[in-house]
DNA sequence: TTCTTCATATAGTTTTTCTATATCGCGGGG
DNA sequence: CCCCGCGATATAGAAAAACTATATGAAGAA
């Protein structure tokens, strides 16, 4: 690209548009300046081409012989940049990019996604879906939703719901579990990764962890409820990631008791940019998408 | 084209020399500046664009998901421009463009340009053969050849060598002059467009254009001399414009006396410009083409 | 830790670009 | 014929942008 340092860019777009529209009151006017300074951006630009694109006739200008094949190369390269501008811009106006973790993605998100799409047609939603918190700042993402304490710094936190978490199985072995203690008699399956502790449910009940019997163990939590839903044991669920298996019957809840975690449910933005109309919109479906659930949750539950 | 108004063209090329190239040192070494620069210009256009395209890394930054194909394509946008400039300034340079009339063209210049070629095969020669002078400072041309009394304002203008006329015509109707009082006997082809009168040849000898036959009469110079090749009658002929047919034997001059017209051969460049390289090369060449020219006529003529 | 390597913020200067005028050349209309 | 208007260009001053040279900060490497 070095052939582009000895030109201005702004004179090659002058003169292709001077070319083009074969007037410089024309030209200005597409560029947004005066006709002066139109002028001198193409007598610059010849000057650094050190040829002659337009030839001045008494009444304007018109191409030079050597100058048509400069300007149709001009021409087809500003209007590839013009596009690709077209589509940047216009992009960030339609499309909302949502960062996102995988399984609140694949178990909450994107289930309800269809009425979002649904209230505002206009608006593409994009999932990325990482593990790591994208910075809202110094990426592409309009607005992440994540689990956490609410202590990010350098953005916009607003929290959404508390976590909660509660033992789900499949109905056969809900069958066997009429007190929390009777937690004892089945397998358990866990989470290795997750921080959350069965200790902060049983507590209450005056029970601990240690009571509670071994069992499968898995690095994923979308793999534990699997497992609870394959009536491999109890899992210790949170209501978004559960909700829905519950609602389809695939899960049980054996007991009303939902403990919160020391987590809670966030929706990031950036601290220092404008908020587009496509991200208030999404917050506000997404608050009502979560009312519902809570009300779901409640009657799922019994 | 209008898109290209909300954004900085130049920020528009840091973004895509920064994103193609990885990292914003590399970039500044392409664009010339240093990389502070770079980094502004990128932070403002990304901003005009309203969306993030590098997504920056501890280690510097890599294009985000929508950013790579705005990244390709402003990639596509500005090497089209990238070739346009390389063209049309490497076409400068090793092309000359030559405007020459058209007849003066055909019957010297283009018959000798085969030498030039050979000398400077770098240089691609361009003709452009129009009767109308063109101005060297306000078209693409390099150098114009012109037949006039050398009275251009604002070019610069060189002699190269007077027109000398004379009579001309066919080998069977030169038998029939020995004296110039003979072509009263002969028709006579004219060019009704032509300036150069009989009177000028005559008057030494003490004849008048008055005295001569009638003949055909043709509105270009080149129909002339085809006639006068025809044997359908004398013509009144210059140097450049005969002396390849008499060498071949198509026509004889059959008289030694070339009386000069007031008119002349003159090498026209731009006043302002700089003269090139290629046009000093040419005038060296036209000027040995000329001496060689007029040392042919002389024996041509015997 | 400390060093190095990046990107970014900041301040001030330099450069460019723009606007507002005046000028010039040409052609059409009175 | 002269004058007017149109369109391009020159010029000067003002405005805006870009650049350089710093400092800062964050993260990986020694």
């Amino acid at each position: 690209m070095k052939n582009l340092n000895r030109v201005h860019l702004n004179g090659l777009r002058a003169l292709e548009a001077a070319g083009r529209l074969g007037s410089l009151q024309r030209a200005a006017d597409e560029l947004g300046v005066s006709p002066g300074a139109v002028s001198q951006q193409i007598i610059k630009t010849e000057r650094q081409l050190g040829t002659t694109v337009l030839e001045r006739t008494p009444r304007g200008f018109e191409p030079t012989q050597s100058g048509r094949l400069l300007l149709a190369r001009l021409f087809a390269g500003f209007r590839e940049l013009d596009t690709a501008v077209e589509a940047a811009a216009g992009q960030t106006e339609t499309t909302l990019t949502i960062s996102v973790a995988p399984l609140f993605a694949s178990k909450w998100l994107v289930p309800r996604l269809s009425r979002f799409r649904k209230l505002h047609p206009d608006i593409r939603v994009r999932l990325e879906a990482t593990t790591e918190l994208a910075d809202p700042d110094r990426s592409d993402i309009d607005l992440a939703l994540r689990i956490g304490t609410g202590n990010w710094p350098r953005v916009r936190v607003e929290f959404l719901l508390p976590q909660e978490v509660f033992p789900v199985c499949a109905p056969e072995l809900a069958a066997q579990l009429s007190t929390p203690a009777d937690l004892a008699r089945l397998p358990i399956v866990r989470d290795t990764n997750s921080n959350l502790s069965w200790d902060q449910w049983l507590r209450p009940f005056g029970l601990s962890e240690t009571m509670l019997a071994a069992g499968d163990t898995f690095t994923d939590a979308g793999l534990c409820l699997e497992a609870a839903i394959a009536g491999q044991g109890v899992m210790l669920a949170w209501q978004t990631l559960a909700l829905d298996a519950i609602r389809s019957g695939l899960l049980v809840a054996p007991f009303r008791e939902r403990i919160r975690s020391e987590f809670g449910y966030f929706l990031i933005t950036s601290a220092t940019r404008r908020e587009a109309k496509k991200v208030s919109q999404f917050r506000e479906w997404l608050k009502s998408e979560i009312a519902a659930s809570e009300e779901g949750m409640e009657t799922a539950i019994k």
